[in-house]
DNA sequence: AGCCAGGACTGAG
DNA sequence: CTCAGTCATGGC
């Protein structure tokens, strides 16, 4: 640890400086965020937000009136986040979960990290990302979330190689940074922002990236 | 008119 | 295990 760390925390302290608190997950309850993580699966996040509407124009955002709806109805209530058909399955058993487990926030609070995360990926329709992105922001735990834009982001610097695994990727940051919920949180947030807006696809806007001079990070390599 | 978006599951090799 | 195919809407 100690120099190890330093350039994960370089690298969020540009990001910080040019983007500033991305006030992460858009949600207002714990549940909420639960539900946009599975909707946003491979999905802008407009389009999320307006399925999202559309379950409270409904009144059936909560655990409960998902688990009494018909597959056709939810499916209707989801469809402008695409995949509804099969979203509103995943949907469904993420919510079974959620309501067997009483109030996740609470229940889960004192099970260990590692056990709680095997038990979301057991979940149909939920896997690494959207385990950790529901351990993150919806839990509070110290869960690091890795995505397209991380992998991209890192890759494109040549800090990680491209065919990195999701496990290997996240290793990066656990074992480079303080288990932190609240260093994480804004971390990925971060990262989201760059990507959308710099590190994109085909047209990387390289020349605006604030990473841009800081050479070879090597950070699987040293791990 | 494509390409892309805060993935995960499935069946084939 | 690796990997193409699948799922679908909306913005640019």
């Amino acid at each position: 640890m100690g120099a190890a760390q330093a350039p994960l925390l370089t690298v969020y302290r540009r990001l910080f400086r040019r983007f500033g608190p991305r006030h992460w997950w858009p949600g207002e309850t714990p549940f909420e965020v639960a539900v946009g993580a599975v909707l946003t699966q491979n999905t802008a996040w407009t389009n999320v937000e307006r399925a999202i509407a559309g379950l409270k124009r409904a009144r059936a955002l909560s655990p409960r009136r998902i688990l009494a709806a018909a597959p056709r109805r939810l499916a209707r209530w989801i469809r402008p986040a695409g995949y509804f058909n099969l979203k509103a399955r995943r949907l469904r058993a993420l919510v079974a979960w959620w309501a067997g487990q009483g109030n996740p926030v609470v229940t889960t609070r004192r099970r260990p990290l590692a056990a709680l995360r095997q038990e979301l990926l057991g979940i149909y329709g939920v896997g690494p990302e959207t385990a950790d992105s529901i351990l993150l922001y919806a839990l509070g735990r110290p869960a690091f979330v890795v995505d397209t834009y991380t992998k991209r982001i890192f890759a494109r610097h040549g800090w990680v190689s491209w065919d990195a695994s999701y496990e290997a990727l996240q290793r990066v940051f656990t074992r480079r940074l303080p288990q932190d919920a609240a260093l994480y949180n804004e971390y990925h947030a971060l990262l989201v922002e760059l990507g959308k807006t710099t590190c994109l696809k085909r047209r990387p806007k390289c020349g605006e990236c604030p990473l841009r001079d800081l050479g070879t990070l090597r950070l699987e390599a040293g791990a």
